[in-house]
Parts: structure tokens; sequence; C-alpha cells
DNA sequence: GATGAATGAGCCTTCATTCAT
DNA sequence: GATGAATGAAGGCTCATTCAT
């Protein structure tokens, strides 16, 4: 036990130590220019070992996504113990969410690729784990609003639905960054992000009381 | 006279001719697999003629953009000549987005992938007739939302910023089709994506009490 | 004869249009990276009009050639009409090169150019005319250097002879400019240039009278 | 151990057998034909071997330059070793460089080559050692000639410029050979290059009377 | 005389992956 | 477990030259 355990531990350090370098070369120099070569150079091992811990250079990038959704969750999942409304929770995520993808501008970035990519998914297992990371967030959009709806902040809404939509919008909003000197016109990006938010908030709210 | 006008139409013949062969290896294996060499091979012409019509393969890409943007605009802009208040036609234009991802994938594709790379745009021409085709595509939403205000059907809002926020949900919910599997549970993305667009027009209508 | 004329002297002028493009684009982007299709831009021609006048690329580097052999001729044939004596003109003549290595640099590049390719000559009109204008130079050196021989100024040596050493040391010794920081350990390359100059002419003064 | 020393003694084996490819290649199809792809298919290996072991395609012209000079460096240190007077490894000398022109041809080709162009040297360490080689070089000359003017042999001139001139001279002389048939009007190259050898070096003597 | 579209071999270089050691 | 040399297909792109108009 004491040596399969050992054993296990030597294991995922090295595949931290692969994954160190492979995100600061992704940092540094986008993913695409990102190879196999250079992490493993960078990591100090050879590149047969890298092909050891990992079944190929895809799958790297894919643990890497695994460490950014991480950070998204442990960021909302923050926010969820906050003493606020679910309107201030929702607010608060979706200013976190572009929080996000200014602070870990590459870890967006590569949750992006995999989104706009026409994925060959790899082993299952993979897969799972990141699904797994996917559906911990949307379980926390649908949490705060679930909670509005029953206190009565929200309309009576399908919380699973509004969240999806809400990550949706806030994600397509986040891209639309991209347009701010042209399409948009000079229109400051986050201005119109905040705006959004708050329509989209707004728009939750019950429409009687008001 | 006729000659130089001859002339003129047979080298925009040859740009759409290599255009098609793009196109139509793009939509077989996705942008990134798609090289000059196979264009060339299978537009029946020389690389060096590629070269002729288009600076760079990107530049390539860019003028399928184009043709994908405006196919996009001309589906709003029909649904704006119809006779139907301006939540329809925003309801309409979501829908009409839903569908046109779906339609034509792979244009859709395209303008996801130069939204989601972080491009370095090349020549200044190329770059503001992208944008042109943006900006209006986006002033159509803009007036949906602005004659709705206007005549009541909304509540106050910044039109142009709600175009944005409109357009960009569209976006990103689109993008989500690919968690149908996953994290989405099952739950299936073309009535999340309508839920969404209604809720998001809802949202857009007047407090009842105001 | 009229008509004939001044078919000629158009055909001359196109020649000259096109040498004008072409120099000023060797000048500004060296001599590998200057393409007749830049050519032909820059004179406002086809380029089937440039294969007109010029049967090769090279061809029309080897007319440039001319054109610096021409101001490397001018310039050592005024040092001729001076007043000096031979001893005097052989000193500026080798000033005068290392003068024209640095004020026409791009010149000196493109004769060292074809000083060092393992020549395809082309046409037997160009290649006379080139070393008409290589003869002709150094018929100056020689005879700045018979005359010095025959005045006393300078022992007896064989005047055509010491004339191709002499240039050919001012050839190499021009050369050499570009091992001024590290070969040459920091050491000017012109005063290097001006103390071979003087020790080379030295060397031609009698021995006895001193 | 033995492994070790026995997988650079093989890598240095592999670079030698590139290295004979490339010289092969380049000595029948000049340094501007020659290409990496046929480099490698000579040397039967694969391209991306070629570039594993060089970075690139100059570099592998650079060692070509290091093995040359290092020819040249050796035979004229042998002509330093015979127990001649100065004036005479001089001489020596002046003929080995002609000698090595010729039958190192393609050596003295490179060596011309980059000196003749433009070129943008790469990394530190590839410039050093091709500096060093030089320099080698230069200090024999220069040594010679601080032997002989010690001696008496030579007039008191300044041994490293003269040494400088010297080559310059012996190496702008060599480029002539071109111009045998032309300029040159039939005079003997050879005979040129040997008259100067002496001129160069009797100049060097003291004058009689002083 | 003038044009310029078309060519296509060839260039240098990259890189994920394998496998014998 | 670890290594790293070797691969070779493929990438984007250039360019002197030709030839039908």
């Amino acid at each position: 036990m004491g040596l399969k355990e050992r054993r296990e531990r030597e294991k995922q350090a090295r595949k931290h130590q692969i994954l160190d370098a492979a995100r600061h070369l992704l940092f540094k120099k986008g993913i695409q220019s990102t190879s196999i070569n250079q992490i493993a150079r960078k990591a100090e091992l050879g590149v047969g070992t890298i092909y050891f811990y990992y079944q190929s250079k895809e799958e790297i990038f894919y643990a890497l996504q695994e460490e950014g959704l991480d950070i998204l969750f442990r960021q909302i999942e923050a926010i969820g113990r906050k003493s606020i409304g679910p309107d201030g929770k929702l607010r608060e995520t979706g200013m976190a969410y572009l929080d996000f993808s200014r602070r870990h501008k590459d870890y967006f970035d590569i949750i992006n690729y995999f989104l706009a990519t026409p994925t060959v998914m790899l082993g299952d297992e993979l897969k799972q784990r990141i699904d797994h990371k996917g559906s911990r967030i949307l379980k926390l959009l649908d949490g705060f609003t679930r909670t509005g709806v029953a206190d009565g902040t929200f309309r009576s809404v399908d919380p699973k639905k509004y969240a999806v939509m809400f990550w949706g919008a806030l994600h397509g909003l986040t891209q639309f960054k991209k347009l701010e000197n042209t399409v948009l016109e000079g229109e400051n990006h986050a201005h119109i992000f905040e705006y959004a938010v708050d329509q989209l908030i707004d728009g939750l709210k019950p429409k009687k009381e008001r």
C-alpha cells in the first residue's frame, strides 16, 4: 500500500510538473504555438516522458481546461457563501465571469477553444471530469436562481434553463470584448456587459410587485 | 471597354471559384485542417494562382466570414420586413440565429473562429469590411428594439446596448449546443434556446404596475 | 530615320524607367528580396513588359552593375585630371574606392555580388559591355602607375600588373569592413584602409632615393 | 558512462554525416541552389533530423565555413613552422591562399559568400566561433610580420594593420581570377597574383639608404 | 508593343508522435 | 519508467517565367 501510494503521489507530481510547464508556455505563446517539445524542455523531461503521462497534446490542454473551470467554480462558490440575496449573487457571478475572462484570460481562451472547436473528445474519464466541472458551475447558478424563485425574489422561471441562459449570455458577451473597437463603435465593453447583467436579472424580477 | 469589363468579370469568377473550393473543404474538414494546397487542388488551380487572388490563407477565411455574415444579415433583414411587432421580430431573430447555426453550421463556425481566436487582423480594408457586416446586423437588432421602446411594446432600455446583449446571449447559447449531452444533462438544447429567447424578450416588456 | 530614332529613344526611356524601379527596390530591400513583380509594379509596367526589355532578372542587375562601374569610373577619371603626382592620384583613387563603397553601398554590393557568384554569364553583348567598363577603370590605374614609373616617382614595376594588384587589394580590404567589430577587434576599418593604401604606394617608391 | 559517451559520439557522427552531404551538394550546385531537402535526401535522413542537429540552413553553411577556415589555418600554420625567414613565410602564405582558393574552391566560395553577403548573423556562439577562426588566421600573419620587423627583415610597420592589408589584398586578388579572360585581357591570373605577393613583400623591405 | 493572369516546383520550417535503448 | 533521436508529411508561401490576348 505504502509503496503504491507513494508511486501514485509521485505520478501526480510529475503530471503537475508537466502541467506547470504547459501552462507557462501556453500563457506566454498561445495555444497554437505551444509544442510538446517545448513543454518537455520547460518541464526538464524527455518528450517520451510527456507521452507516458498524457496520451496527446490535446489531453494536456484538457487538463488545463480543468484547472480553469476549477478557478471559476471556486470564485462563484465564494459568491454563494455571501450573505446577499439571490439577485446579488447572480449579479456578482456575472461580474465574476468578466473578471475571470480578464484576470485568467488564458484559461478563458482555453475554455473557449474547446467550445469553439469541433471537438474530438478523447478518453471517457477525461471527458467526464470536464463535464463534471462544468455541471458543478451550472449547479451553482441553478441554485442561486432556484433560491430566488423560492423566496420570491424572482418570478417563476425554470431555474436550470435560466441558469444555462445566464451562463450562455455571459459567455457570448464576454467574447464580444473583441468587437469593442469595431462593431461596438467605442462603447465600453465593460459597461455593456454590466448593463446586460442588470437587464438579465431585472427581467427575472416579478412584474407585479414593482 | 468590353475587354476590360470581361477581364474584370472573369477575375471575379476566379475569386468565386477559389472561394467555392475553400468553402467546400472548410465545411468538410474544418478550418484548421484546410490548407492552401488543398484549396488549390480542389479549385484546379496552381497554388500561386490562389495567392494571386488572395494575399493569404486568412484572407480567404475572412472572405468566407463575409459570406456568412451576409447570409445572416439577409435572414434578419427579411424578418424586419414582416408585419409583426418588435417583440415578434426579436423572437424570430433569435430563432433565426439558431437556425443559421444549424443550416449554415460552417459559416457559424467561421464566425465563431474569428471571435474565439486571438487573431491579429490583417489589412485595414478587410477588417473594415467585416466590421461593416457586423455593424449592419447589430443595426437591425438595434432598430427592432428601438421601435419597440418607441411604441411602448418594451420598457425604456438602451436599444444599442440591449441589441448587443441580445446578440451576445444568442451567440453564447448557440455555442452551448455542444454541451447538450453532457453539462446540459439531456435537456434539449433547442428548448433551452427558445426558452432563453422568450425570457430575454419577456424581460423587456414593461412591468405591469408601472 | 526620324521614326527609327524616336523608337530607339523611347525604348531607352523604357529601359531607364525599369532600371529606376529596380534600383529603388534593390537599394531598399537588397538584391535577394527584389522580385520582378515588384519591379514591374514600381515601374508601373506589366511583368511581361519587363521581359520584353530585359531577358531575365539577372540582366537587370547587370545593367545596374554597369551604372555602378560608370560612377566609379567617373570618380577616378576626375582624379586623373587633377594636377597632382601619380602617387597622389593613386592615393586618392584608393580613398575614392572606400568612399564609393560607402556612398554607393548598393552599387558596390552588386559589383561584389557578381564577383562572388559562380556566374552564369548571359548574352555576349552584355558581357562585353561590363568587361569594357571594368577595363576602362583598370586603364586609369594603369595610367597613373605608368606615369609614375615614367617620371621616376615610382620604381620600375609592371604598370598593368600593379594596377590589378592595387585594385584587388582595395577591393578585398573594402570587403573586410564587415569584420570591423569582430576579427579586426575594434580597429577602425577606415584607418586600416588608409594605412594600407599608403603602404601600397610607399612600397612603390624607389628605394635608393630615399 | 559508456552509454552517454557513445551517444555523444554518435551525435557527432550524425552532424558530420549531414555536413558531408551539405558539402557535397554545395560543391556541386553552389550555395544558392542547395536546399535543406536536398541535403536531407543526400544524407539519407529526414528533413526533421537535419533540423534536430542544426537550427537553420544558415547554420550548416556556417559550419562549413568553419571547416574551410580550419583548413586554411592549418596550411598557414604549417608554413609558420618552416625554417625560413619572415619574408619567405609571407610569400608562401600568399601562394597558399591562391592554392586554397583553387584546391578548395568551394570553401573559398563559402567564405567569400559570407563576406560579400549583407548577412544578418545569427546566434552569438556561432558568430564568435567563426570570428575566432578568422582571428587565428590573422594572428599568424600578424606573427610573421612582427617577427620580420623585429629581426630587421622588414621595415617598421604596424604588424596587425599590415596583416589585414596583406590578407585583404590576397582575398581581393583571388576574386579577380574571374576576370582572367576579360578585364585582365589574357594576363595569367596566377602570374599577377604571384607578382602582387612579391610586390607586397618587397614593399615591406627596408629602404636601402635608410 | 504591352499586358498580367497563371503556373508549380520548390523553398524553409514545424511538430506530434514513435520506439529502441 | 524515462529518454530523445528520428521521422516525414504537411504547412504557408515565393517567384521567375510564359503566353494568349
